[in-house]
DNA sequence: TCGATACGCTACCGATTCGTTTCGTAATGG
DNA sequence: CCATTACGAAACGAATCGGTAGCGTATCGA
């Protein structure tokens, strides 16, 4: 039972170019950045990539097959997480990266799309939860456990409360940055309410 | 010089059915959060009111002018706001609201397509946000305010900033509530955290 | 009654996108 | 050299879109 596993490539005929398939993908991303899911078509793709379209649908037979692929390579950039200053500044570093890259990253702006597709599509909004938001959930919440583990922060806080308190502003203020309002609003302060709530005044 | 300014509306044939013209742009609506900006079809719009596209083509000459009279009435459905109990018993039933309707209203869903259509039609963005999200920041701003000036909550809090600290985190857990993660926090909660701040330990 | 308009229905137009196919050429292994 | 596969270019039929036109019927004002 000598079974190659691993893709032992076919043998005969002209082999396939591997850097033509992360272009496809790379193109993929970035028209369903541009057009959303709705206008995510092959024929973009193929001509955004340099390619033509018959070769996408010889490695993709399908248009789902091909976002799929593109969507498994959404998470290729993960930031490292902030490890040193105090929490507020670790927080006001990380939420900073959150609300600049939501609007003006691929990933984020396609993550604004999977919001109103997500109705249609839940699996679709499933998987990008768990590949995109769920590894920065997990960089915050190692923030907030260290600081609840060195006393910075209260020791009985409920941290899966504490994640959308943080995360939601950042991606409200990255979504609506092109209104007025969202403009006025720095991270500091909102760091800042959160640490300090609502109930109590700033000690000087 | 008596100008009739209001549509006295034309005298000759037969009038105008307006209760279609209701029924039309309702009917936009539900589309447009069923399917989102790319899908919305004049062809569907007609079907879904029970209509021949030739009557809605009569109204709306274009597309566009049926899109933008449906999204004329996006704010038919203001709730009023909370004006008793407690500050934080006012903010969880606001809030609430706002969590619940997210993702169920036709309102809701359809600013869950502005947000990722947003980047391509800012005017748009501007638009939803003014006539959907500015008038419920000020039914949130009101009760902050009135708690700060009862000393309910702090009298120095900048209202810009916790504005999106309170809506922020109910777009979230709305917009992904199809997931685990969300599905666990409660609004109570949350609120709880954005009064007594992340610092401090809740006093009994 | 008569002219004018609203409405439903069907068909149609031009343009676009879809998935697929064909064909000529380039590159590989035997 | 030759079979085999990859690639680019082009074209295909089917479907759908926004928008228009024709026709019969219904409903108004005069």
């Amino acid at each position: 039972m000598s079974v190659a596993v691993a893709p032992p490539a076919p043998r005969k005929g002209r082999p396939r170019d591997e850097r033509i398939d992360h272009e496809i993908t790379s193109a993929a991303l970035l028209v369903l950045a541009d057009t959303g899911f709705a206008g995510f078509s092959v024929a973009e793709v193929a001509a955004r990539a340099g390619v033509a379209k018959t070769t996408v649908y010889r490695r993709f037979p399908t248009r789902d097959d091909l976002l799929a692929a593109a969507l498994e390579r959404l998470n290729d950039d993960l930031p490292p997480p902030p490890s040193t200053g105090s929490v507020r500044d670790q927080l006001v570093e990380a939420l900073d990266g959150i609300r600049r890259r939501t609007p003006d990253s691929t990933r984020g702006r396609i993550l604004m799309h999977v919001v109103g597709e997500g109705a249609r599509e839940p699996r679709l909004a499933e998987l990008v939860h768990d590949r995109v938001l769920a590894p920065r959930r997990r960089i915050l919440s190692d923030i907030i456990e260290r600081g609840m583990a060195s006393g910075e922060l209260r020791a009985d806080l409920d941290v899966t409360a504490v994640i959308p308190v943080l995360v939601g502003p950042m991606l409200y203020l990255g979504m609506w940055r092109m209104c007025s309002a969202a403009q006025q609003v720095s991270v500091e302060s909102v760091v800042d309410v959160l640490m300090t709530g609502m109930t109590r005044a700033i000690e000087s």
